[in-house]
DNA sequence: CTGTTAGCGCCTTCAT
DNA sequence: ATGAAGGCGCTAACAG
């Protein structure tokens, strides 16, 4: 089978402990016998066991990221800070895509515990997640929470400006003049659709507006846009039809444009359509969703710093609790100033 | 620390052994005692760890994906293709991005043997790659590469058509009567630039032109636009300028068009360009690309499906080549008809 | 400076 | 149907 420190000690004519010395740079080797154990390495082309090595120091040096969809470029960007800043520290890291899933999750959970990764960042499917992270808890493994938190469970987190940025979003809306704006939002389990939905009411409320419930509505979302077009769809139906549409995020978003497209619609012409989270290549190859663009890799590294300071630090009890705010992008997709009654008795 | 076997053993009133039995399913249980353990197991919140597992099974249930830039979309959906299969066959599946870089991408499969992963699914930074994965056979890990082959190196290889492909897309340029048509393409170590550029040669050659030296640049391709931005500026200060472009993939592709459009020039009014691999979301949001796509996630699909052949059947040998077609999407991009002296001759 | 002992948590093997 | 012993590969803790 694979090669081991016995073989590498029988070949150098030492004992194991001293070939475990050398590879782990450790105290007191002589440059002799160090420089025969090396030889003896590289003529075996010995590569220590990660496992066992594992079993004994307690620390596996990987860390997990579950997200909902790895396809989504939001989610991408925060996966790739994460990496970045893990590997920086010496950690790897192990991707689960949970799929929005509640079974998927609760299983990836319960093998990340299993495999005794050091720690885990985590942006849940939603607050029915708070039951699979108090196992997470009871056994040890420090956690910290991104773009999403859970109602009811204390811990640290890292995410956006969820409030104010749908409401900067809403208010472009109503600057340029529409009242009758609709909210594409997701699963009310999800902290960022909530925060959102408050946000867009903030907005409205400013401009003496109250929000119509007909105007909201909820979409599966998942890594294809079919749920933000079938939410649209929706929305087309209706007798008055909104001028404006606020998408919760930008996959749903890109499929509630496809929907207006479809129902031979135009945007911003018929109807305008802001959303959440930009959409990287999208945004360069042909710049035209307005967006409340968030810093995705610093979601993520910043998460694993906080994750890092958990593992290592001496538990300083106190949640922290990280908010970042977001950057107004405006382009074609918003349109400009629209004549509605209200905009039209102003001027 | 965490809960063992003999913690629950001692609470159940068994010896650990039992509990083992128990918690894998097996043999000869009785159901009184049996029960007594399960109870004791969801009291403490027992998780076996994987690790010792492991360690005597020899099998780790993980299998590591390595892609060159975890944010590309193309692998993006590679990743998911292959963690959905392999989640289905009972796997987990760690990602590692090697940034297209030689030293992170030896570092990484290293930390694989070390870690046991039971198979490697790679996309290889080049050619520079066969040293690294020699290493991983002789240490007995199976592995399958995607989209990129090695060479010198015979292993099994799930792959796009690269040169059918290329040759198709500047076939359709070609069609629409270009002739002073330039490639960007990236490190000649990559297989899918060298075939891509066979493929363009082969379609200028099919319409009796030489490839142009001039015409051929080389970008650095990286996670950012940059390179294929850099490579099209150069383009961009010939004299006798191309009248179109096709670019090795989106990523570069996407830098590609920022730099006409900075250059003050349009697309495709200027220059028309054509690229391999789609870009996801902007297909949907506003479809402009013309490019050759590529069905990702069944790369990433047929890779583990091979990759799992390789570790659970009895090695037949024959090492295993899928090649995929890609699907030729025309859309703005690449233009209409255009009047050059050969065209206009040939009317 | 180097070797010995013991044990991480589990499971294979052999008893009972 | 259940238990005891031993070992997977490595390293912490103690010798010397």
């Amino acid at each position: 089978m694979r090669v081991t420190v016995h073989e590498v000690a029988k070949l150098a004519g030492v004992s194991a402990m001293t070939v475990s010395r050398v590879v782990n740079r450790a105290a007191y080797v002589s440059p002799a016998t160090r420089q025969r154990v090396e030889a003896a390495i590289a003529e075996l082309g010995y590569v220590p066991n990660g496992l066992a090595r594992a079993m004994t120091s307690r620390k596996t040096g990987a860390l997990s990221v579950v997200v909902p969809d790895v396809t989504n470029p939001f989610f991408t960007h925060v996966l790739h800070g994460a990496e970045k800043t893990a590997r920086q520290a010496g950690y790897r890291v192990t991707i689960c895509s949970s799929e929005a899933d509640e079974e998927l999750e609760r299983q990836y959970l319960s093998d990340i515990i299993s495999n005794q990764a050091d720690g885990v960042i985590i942006a849940p499917v939603g607050d029915s997640s708070r039951a699979r992270l108090q196992v997470l808890r009871r056994n040890n493994v420090p956690f910290v929470l991104v773009d999403r938190s859970v109602a009811g469970l204390e811990c640290d987190l890292v995410q956006g400006d969820s409030v104010g940025g749908a409401r900067t979003l809403v208010s472009h809306l109503t600057s340029l003049g529409h009242r009758r704006i609709a909210m594409i939002s997701e699963d009310e389990g999800v902290s960022t659709a909530r925060d959102r939905q408050r946000g867009y009411e903030d907005a409205l409320h400013d401009v003496g507006v109250q929000a119509d419930p007909k105007l909201f509505v909820r979409a599966t979302v998942t890594e294809d846009f079919e749920g933000g077009a079938r939410a649209m769809r929706q929305l087309l139906t209706l007798k008055e039809r909104p001028t404006a549409v606020f998408v919760v995020n930008n996959m749903a978003a890109v499929g509630a444009i496809r929907a207006i497209r479809e129902g031979g619609l135009e945007v911003p012409g018929d109807i305008a359509v802001v959303a959440f989270d930009d959409v990287a290549h999208a945004a360069v190859l042909s710049p035209f969703l307005t967006v409340m663009a968030q810093p995705a890799d610093m979601f993520g590294m910043l998460a694993v710093q906080l994750l890092l300071e958990r593992i290592t630090g001496r538990d300083e009890a106190r949640r922290r609790i990280v908010v970042l705010p977001g950057d107004l992008i405006v382009r074609a997709s918003s349109g400009t100033r629209v004549n509605t009654k209200e905009s039209r008795r102003r001027r």
